[in-house]
DNA sequence: GAAAAATCCTTGACGTATCAAAGATTGATA
DNA sequence: TATCAATCTTTGATACGTCAAGGATTTTTC
């Protein structure tokens, strides 16, 4: 995503290139805990007991990914994992007791880092940019057509 | 990165999202060159031939993953790799005919597609973006001190 | 009610990114 | 010039993501 002879495509490669010190920045604050596997406990802070497949498509990642991740949180001791009664093919997966507390205050210092992020700007400026960021997600989502022959 | 409790937090989201969003369908028309493929190939469009060391600068992508995506690129024939006659630690890599015809194309596809994204958008407006995410990008980057303990 | 289809989870294969350590070569220093 | 430090590339370990295939359990459908 860095070459292109566009002015439009500098600019993406621009939001591309953000997005990437972002991430890296971000890891850097996080005890250990990648951004997916966050999410997945932020989600269990918001809905105490969800399925893994609620969790799997809030998340927005692979499902075999989930797997693995709550696998690992599981041996970890941060959540719990159990076949739901009404359906033995689900598993509902919810917080322990040390998970709880351990998400809270990642949260919070996550928050604070996207608060700095957008230091400066104005509630204006930022909705612009989140309408921005609209019509950019509208634009590819319905552009798949032009995908190439 | 999904879920967040502040205003700032969710903007950040929107654009984290936008972007993985841009890369899922990116991938969709580049005929099977990763992403960091295809920015190598055409930095070496830019200049004909240049270090590893320099793509990966360029690049922005670890020494590791240039080595191996150069290597494969090699072996398919898009690229030659030769040991610097100056400097016998440096591999210089060029474009072969191939190399250059293909990367050719698919710039063409790329840029096209990297427009398509911002159809819409006045001068005025992608100036103000670009303005916005460079002034996240020196939030981020000067923000490490918030780095938790 | 039994066969077929759908749903949820898991596993395996694979691509790609990172970091850390090691090789090879060059440059600097004493 | 012999040694030590720096530079460039490679390799190995590890993490994460995807897709595809498979197992177990509903649900549909006839």
């Amino acid at each position: 995503m860095s070459i292109s002879c566009t002015e439009k495509g500098r600019l993406i490669y621009a939001l591309v290139s953000v997005n990437k010190t972002i991430a890296q920045k971000f890891d850097l604050c996080t005890d250990g805990f990648s951004q997916t596997r966050m999410d997945l406990l932020a989600q269990l802070e918001v809905d105490t007991t969800i399925s893994q497949k609620e969790l799997q498509q809030r998340v927005n990642v692979d499902n075999a990914a989930v797997t693995r991740h709550l696998k690992h949180l599981e041996t970890n001791g941060m959540i719990e994992r159990v076949r739901s009664a009404t359906d033995n093919r689900v598993i509902l997966v919810s917080l322990t007791q040390e998970g709880a507390t351990r998400i809270a205050r990642l949260r919070e210092q996550k928050d604070e880092f996207l608060e700095q992020l957008l230091e400066g700007f104005t509630a204006d400026e930022q909705h612009q940019l989140a309408q921005m960021m609209q019509r950019i997600e509208t634009n590819a989502l319905t552009l798949p057509k032009t995908t190439v022959n």
